[in-house]
RNA sequence: CGCGGGGUAGAGCAGUUGGUAGCUCGUCGGGCUCAUAACCCGGAGGUCGUUGGUUCAAAUCCUUCCCCCGCAA
């Protein structure tokens, strides 16, 4: 088939890998170069870097709305057209090009989690399911009938980056085998209920704040679900203190919240939560310092007593 | 030129009124112990990111460049 490929970031490069080798012929759309980080590097999207390894021609566009974007879609003329995680809103215009219509690759098991960041606030919220759904994509967001799903566990220390590449693997088969029955004629679309049906924002910065009057796990929950990005913080000293992996334990302690009562580099750091438990941080990162492994960082720290707000 | 922190032993850090480089951990050897990740004693390991300069003397002061990180975008 002639398939016209919307994505972006990473997790959308395995389902782009799957329809490459299945043999399709592809046109990928990704979004325009972005500058990136302290220096404004500007930075071609993961997709982009792919589909060049593979060959594969590459278009961007500001707007894929527009003329320009259309033009280049209808003179393709794709029989289908597939979007994962691709950031940029579709027109009727656009959806009515490709003859089979588009099929959205959604990390979540829909009507849940519709939205930007499915995968990071499923572990946020203590999911212990979440998975990948195909759905014909059409105008309201992520709304459209669901073709196929696959579920899968989350571990209770899964982190957003590791459930990503998980998640990116899955979405793969699912929308290979979406593909299969669209070309064999058995594909069922399902409506989705509207009454179950939430939404998840995307992440900025704030949400990895940490408040340390919440029980442990929600904590824990936040870190990984954050990590590793946008990432979860605390402050100590007025400092901002990055904290990207902990530890849920059964021990409790007399303390106040977020105080440091073992820090030892032996035996690492724990934390009082807001539910009396110690939560211990395994990897942590300080201002103007590396990520690192907790006990290292108390080597040459003294963090004793000293209280994360 | 967006703001700011930093590059010192394998790891994490201290040391900047210039004067023979120190701490915690690890590592190696020895001791104690029923035993130990615990404790005690001892050793190895650093041209202090790079360039040039000031000085009797630079990790420390001035200068060139490179790299890392927090914030902001």
């Amino acid at each position: 088939m002639k398939i016209a490929f919307l994505g972006t970031p990473n997790f959308a490069n395995k389902s782009l890998e799957m329809l490459f080798e299945a043999g399709h012929e592809l046109l990928v759309i990704t979004q325009t170069d972005k500058p990136v980080g302290r220096k404004r590097v500007l930075t071609p999207p993961p997709v982009k870097v792919r589909a060049q390894e593979l060959g594969l021609p590459v278009l961007q566009f500001e707007r894929i709305r527009n003329q320009e974007g259309v033009s280049a879609l209808k003179e393709f003329v794709p029989d289908l057209m597939v979007t994962a995680a691709y950031g940029q809103l579709l027109s009727q215009e656009v959806l009515d090009i490709p003859k089979y219509g588009c099929i959205n690759v959604h990390a979540s098991l829909l009507p849940k989690y519709r939205g930007a960041a499915p995968i990071q606030w499923a572990i946020i919220n203590g999911e212990s399911v979440t998975g990948v759904t195909t759905m014909m994509t059409e105008l309201g967001l992520d709304s459209g009938d669901i073709l196929l799903s696959q579920e899968t566990e989350i571990d209770i220390n899964e982190t957003a980056g590791e459930l990503f590449d998980r998640l990116a693997d899955i979405g793969a088969q699912v929308l290979s085998d979406t593909i299969a029955m669209l070309e064999n004629g058995t594909l069922v679309r399902v409506k989705q209920n509207e009454s179950e049906a939430t939404k998840c924002s995307m992440l900025n910065r704030e949400v990895g704040k940490i408040d340390f009057s919440f029980n442990a796990r929600k904590i824990h929950d936040l870190v990984r679900g954050t990590n590793p990005d946008p990432g979860a913080y605390a402050l100590l000293d007025g400092e901002t203190v990055k904290i990207f992996r902990t530890r849920l334990t059964d021990e409790t302690a007399d303390a106040k919240n977020g105080e440091c009562v073992i820090a030892d580099a032996k035996k690492g750091l724990f934390v009082k939560a807001g539910d009396g438990k110690l939560l211990e941080i395994l990897e942590i990162q300080f201002a103007g310092s590396k990520r690192m492994n907790a006990k290292n960082a108390l080597m040459g720290k003294q963090m004793l007593g000293k209280v994360l707000v």
